[in-house]
DNA sequence: TCCTACCATGAATGCGCTTTCACAACGCGT
DNA sequence: ACGCGTTGTGAAAGCGCATTCATGGTAGGA
């Protein structure tokens, strides 16, 4: 109130209201302690009347650190909302997580332990190097999930701040050699090996089918690989490519797939089993079954892979691979924050969490374990 | 490489290695179309060859304006994990979405419309102002959740930045008035009112009691009023207080709630309908009643308010009043967004969002609406 | 009593950027 | 040829804070 200052009140404001130097009121925030008690309630007192709250950006500027962890994820909700409205999952849209939820929730649970706070965008497409950058310029750490942009870009930014890749293998980069960044993933391939040999095994199927997506998805293919180790393993058929690439891996897709499936069956009719790269897929694909009348798992078993909660609700409730997408997040903070803590940069390390087979109804097996 | 430079790169170097002037590198990003475009190369290359990424502090700072949008809520995640571990949503933990995820859902979904990224911290039990004003010195708005922060901290800060809180009415505040913050809630009254008198009207039931919660609960206070409201319309007697207040919200306090409404059942026998102030409780009954062997609706209907996915899977489905908390987020973006292209700061705003009543099983309802 | 040690505080500098303001170089019309 | 508006660029002044260094004051030991 007729303080004479205009605009928002900064140190300056607070210390000439307490009749101190602006030193002293940083020092009132920054190291309490060290400012005398009378002299630290004059400030507070100063700070409140005025309504002071301490600049972000100066503080970052000044001190080289922002107290904040990032988390940068392509934007892959709006084309599934506006190209499946009218599957179930639209109604699921607003009750159940996202991959990006999970690790949002990870991450922020992982970051407030450690003081950090946590700064999320998603890439809107069109700005080239916009989105991480922005967001590369206000956090002491960063992760990033794979794809979400070249990592060409990841690696600049990585010169300046701790940069983790996430639910994403080391690539391939330039002349001789991988990525230099931190990478955390699941293990895919053991998953889906483990699943395969469940089916092979323990109910005796041989004939089995996986069904893909595109080729550049590193998940798809290393899971992929993992179906091929389980069927070398067992003296079953080892197929160099995946029988069916859904070029969406939604549940339309593997809806398609599934009919496709049924219409080609050849002499030996159906596979004993189908096993889709995701959960959405195999999702569609019951429904898909369903129509056409077959029974699973009598006729043929369906499996899928990431562990998406509708997996338990639909009819039969979906053997699958569940991906610990929370954990991730809480790997990727604790990565970062040992990342701060270095002296100097250590070499990059690969992460890979375990993941676990959910066995339902879909494969065979008569309850949920 | 060997540019002398030790640390991060910035302007400077940039500037140097272009042979250009530090103002034209700060126009390189921000104003491309002002600068030659062969000069625009020089700078990119320099940058890219350096790693440059501009610093968000200095920018802030120099900017007064960060494109980051802050969200804070209170940190109940961890005690309901580690008091109800054992319960129906400890498995459901990972899977489906709390409030606070669904309004950061939707809250960076609108922010990523207008160009914001999104900053989120719980508060961590300890720091007072900390959270808040760590916060609120980061970004151009922010929204709070109701009860995070005491009112008066939020109005120190909304001197500064735009402030929303979320999900809570405006506060009587100081000497003589409201508090000067916008608000944006849901109507808690007017969705438990329908619900009543759907319970009245349409399944004819009329000896009917409310489970609340504690007392400085706004939300359940709203609710209660709703259903006195509607006790009140239809000539049925208008109780003063809840028959009963569940210390905790939860599934253990409505399991309790549940028995002591059974064990008190007088010589009218049990009401013909329990409403409970939340869905966690009334699970919570729902489960504590069939152990008690009665049968929900046939002995008596029970309804909750949220809408949360459990309600869906738990036998009878749980009729309920569904909050749209993704719109909460999205509409708090829209006010803040609105708000900082203000001139000059308008009057506070109340925007109340309408509920859905969803009809389902638990009530006597067939089938789910 | 004087000197040393320490503590609380102030003065001053710089963090990396944006943003006037000024200026040079260039058309263009008259 | 002259003045004029344009366009592209540089110089310099902060933005609000943290932090180092210097300084005045106070307490303790001799």
């Amino acid at each position: 109130m007729g303080d004479g200052v205009a605009g928002t009140p900064t140190v300056y404001d607070v210390a000439g209201r307490a009749g101190v130097s602006i030193a002293t009121v940083s020092r009132v925030y920054r190291s309490p302690e060290s400012v005398r008690e009378a002299t630290r309630e004059k400030v507070l007192v100063a700070a409140r009347e005025l309504g002071y709250v301490p600049s972000g950006s100066a503080r970052g500027l000044a001190s080289r650190s922002t107290g904040v962890l990032g988390l940068c994820f392509p934007d892959y909700s709006d084309p599934d909302a506006e190209s499946e409205a009218a599957t179930v999952d639209a109604d699921d849209d607003h009750a159940f997580m996202l991959y990006s939820d999970q690790i949002i929730r990870g991450m922020e649970r992982a970051a407030r332990r450690h003081g950090y706070a946590l700064l999320i965008a998603a890439s809107l497409t069109g700005g080239p190097e916009s989105l991480v950058a922005k967001v590369a310029g206000r956090v002491d750490g960063c992760a990033v999930l794979a794809r979400t942009v070249p990592t060409e870009d990841l690696e600049v930014i990585s010169r300046r701040l701790p940069v983790v890749m996430l639910a994403g293998p080391p690539e391939q980069d330039g002349p001789g050699g991988l990525d230099r960044l931190d990478h955390i993933e699941v293990a895919n391939a053991e998953g889906q090996r483990e699943l395969t040999r469940h089916l092979i095994e323990d109910h005796g199927l041989r004939r089995l089918t996986f069904v893909g997506g595109i080729e550049d998805s590193p998940d798809a293919e290393a899971r992929f690989a993992g179906f091929r180790d389980a069927c070398r393993a067992a003296g079953l058929p080892v197929p160099d490519e995946p029988d069916l690439r859904a070029e969406l891996m939604t549940q339309a897709g593997g809806a398609r797939a599934a009919e496709e499936l049924v219409d080609r069956a050849g002499p030996d009719g159906l596979p004993e089993g189908v096993l889709f790269a995701n959960d959405q897929m195999a999702v569609g694909a019951l429904h898909a079954l369903g129509r056409r009348g077959l029974r699973v798992p009598e006729d043929l078993a369906v499996t899928g892979f990431d562990g998406i909660p509708l997996g338990r609700l639909v009819q039969p409730t979906l053997t699958t691979v569940r991906q610990p997408m929370r954990r991730l997040g809480e790997e990727a903070v604790e990565l970062l924050v040992r990342r701060l803590a270095e002296e100097k940069r250590g070499e990059p390390e690969s992460l890979v969490l375990p993941v676990e087979v959910v066995r339902r109804a879909s494969c065979g097996c008569g309850h949920e374990a």
